[in-house]
DNA sequence: CAGCAAACTTGCGTTATGCAAGTACTTTCA
DNA sequence: TGAAAGTACTTGCATAACGCAAGTTTGCTG
């Protein structure tokens, strides 16, 4: 299946059809705000999202154009995960997630300390952060040239 | 199940385990701008969903408090749902999701026209909106009190 | 009271998920 | 240099969720 079938021409729904599970925007975050770039890493968080689940996220992620992957320089054998300008632009769409479960659903206070700084100044946050993780991306995509695209379209 | 099983404190996560399918924001979707508010329309809507499912998703959200239902008043056979303010809140995100598609997805002209509008006033827009779905509802409560509960926590 | 409409429920086949194990390729280190 | 360990997956199979078609229930309508 080169491009899932999708539902109705609706963003939503288009959107949903990329990124509406329980897991792929769990990498995002991991992504962008955790510090993980591995898939070793990714295992790790609370969740505890199965290896098979994680490889065909990613593998979604990459096709969509979401995360990118280049090998480690230092580590043949370990690959890097990083997000593209369409992942970080998913940035808005986290905190938003954030800002509503802050409101209504139980959120610790640490997390809703930082929201705080965050919804003083939301568009400078996201500005910033936003550039950081472009940097972070640009940075690698230089360093190597994409590992796992050895031949054709995977 | 009277609450699904956290799967860790993350807000990301939390959210996830209450709308993190392809189905149920979508039903968000139709009662914030489609106008529906009956099983019926949002079974007509495009996305096809199936019968039981919707049916379930009805009742998560209901359980979680995003949305209400009430006897439609001239017809007591027919249920009208409406949003509640925790479903409104999820305005914003809706909006972001929209945003991001429109820069990403191939999303129709006349999508993107009525997005520029709310870009022009993102806070504007959504508080202009967020008070009239409220309002909306109010109007529905004031009418009927909640027909479905009538024992116990279903 | 017959017929119809609206809102679900049920049964069942298909697909996706979750868990445990296994594979392939590096890297490390005695 | 070769065995052990690390990293990134794949595979097989049981379980759960989804999707379709049909049936049930309740209220309205003529």
């Amino acid at each position: 299946m080169t491009s899932a079938s999708r539902r109705s021409d609706c963003p939503i729904s288009m959107s949903l059809d990329i990124w509406g599970d329980k897991w792929t925007l769990l990498i995002v975050r991991d992504l962008m705000f955790e510090g993980k770039k591995t898939y070793g890493q990714f295992l790790s968080s609370d969740e505890g999202i199965a290896t098979n689940i994680l490889a065909a996220r990613l593998k979604l992620l990459k096709d969509q154009g979401i995360i990118r992957s280049v090998s480690n320089p230092a580590n043949r054998s370990s690959v890097i995960y990083h997000l593209t300008e369409k992942g970080v632009d998913l940035l808005p769409l986290i905190l938003e997630i954030h800002l509503w479960a802050e409101k209504h659903l139980p959120v610790s206070d640490e997390i809703r300390r930082t929201l705080k700084t965050v919804k003083s100044d939301k568009t400078g946050f996201i500005q910033n952060f936003a550039d950081r993780l472009n940097e972070e991306s640009r940075q690698l995509n230089q360093e190597t040239a994409s590992p796992t695209t050895s031949s054709g379209e995977n």
